[in-house]
DNA sequence: GGCAGTTGTTAGCGCTCGCTAACGTGCGGC
DNA sequence: GCCGCACGTTAGCGAGCGCTAACAACTGCC
């Protein structure tokens, strides 16, 4: 049987492109990359194996699409509310929040770029790795400036292990959405006042 | 040419299982599971491939055992620490201090752990998760009971989030070891202070 | 109504993977 | 001194992978 025969599923104009990418985010996460086969994906949106390249160049070129605009997410929203006005704890606060939100909204998506930068392409990687960098970087200029008596080493290791434990979000999942959200917020600010 | 010319390469007995597991843990924590070939592990040890079959059934066996070994580990630990005296704040100090030398100690293991669960064997993951489930439930009695007025549910996703702290340890090897041992404590403690 | 472009299909390529088979070598026990 | 065993080797299998080729159907434009 030729062809597709409902020519779109949900009613959604959903590009077919982040459609995609979404369920390759899920299957990603699930599985790592290289446990995910091509003809997965398409199936998981419908379609069937070499149809995707129609749509990507590549699989690597998934992942890297996927990476960067995550990491170019996160620093845009970053930057944005660190240059908000308000006095350094509120930044912070602004910071956890803002990045509690994105992990508990977009846990495959968390999961994904924290377990899958070595599957990239060299350039993917170096790219991403910027990204991140400058995302770490807006952190520790909020960290120095909110925790007094905290060197810069120590404020970037903080930012590093707090990451880690918004980023936690996947295995929490027995808590309901702002329940969770909160104690997250608690537990993040706790943590890096108590940074030395 | 055949067979081994330096019957052992460092002078310590080092039993060749162990000597594997080691190796394959680096490589699985960098590549992932299945990132990461046969060929590979055997040359990491110095032998060439389906060697390793005279020292394991299958490549899943090698995961299997490996996080096996540390989650028995782990839970042991945790046991021990949680039952020698002291009062609760003492005790989860403890508990936190064990964990965090671990993970300093072996963060490829940590890596491992994390992300190649769903890469385990049916039998294995359940296995691994029954561990992982006591030990959880050992941090999630000491946290009730160092932490006034947070309850179960809390202190259970409180618990996870600590673990994704503790465990952001690969990704913070710019300080030293004592010195990020000593933070990370700190960050831990403050944070299950701050859970509501 | 025909024509291009878009998006799907199936067949199959070249390669790599986990694993087995068959064989070689050194050593310890009788 | 020989035999069995532990531990390595290389060759090669069957399966699965990412990806390309060739073709088909639906759409919109003139």
């Amino acid at each position: 049987m030729p062809a597709n025969s409902t020519p779109l599923v949900n009613g959604e104009k959903a590009n077919r492109r982040e459609q995609i990418l979404t369920a390759a985010a899920e299957l990603f996460a699930h599985h790592g990359f290289h446990g995910v086969g091509i003809d997965d994906i398409g199936a998981a949106v419908g379609i069937s194996g070499p149809a995707l390249y129609r749509h990507f160049r590549s699989k690597d070129s998934m992942l890297g699409e996927m990476l960067n605009s995550i990491s170019e997410f996160l620093l845009a929203g970053g930057v944005a509310r660190a240059e908000q006005p308000g006095d350094p704890h509120t930044v912070l606060t602004r910071l956890v929040r803002f990045h509690v939100d994105f992990a508990l909204a977009h846990p495959a998506l968390i999961t994904v770029q924290e377990r899958n930068l070595a599957n990239l392409t060299d350039a993917d990687r170096k790219q991403v790795r910027g990204l991140q960098r400058r995302y770490v970087e807006v952190w520790v200029t909020a960290i120095s400036a909110a925790v007094p008596g905290v060197g810069e080493r120590h404020a970037r290791s903080a930012a590093h292990a707090v990451f880690g434990l918004i980023n936690s979000t996947p295995y929490n999942r027995h808590l309901g959405d702002e329940e969770l959200a909160e104690l997250l917020l608690q537990l993040a600010m706790g943590a890096l006042h108590a940074a030395k």
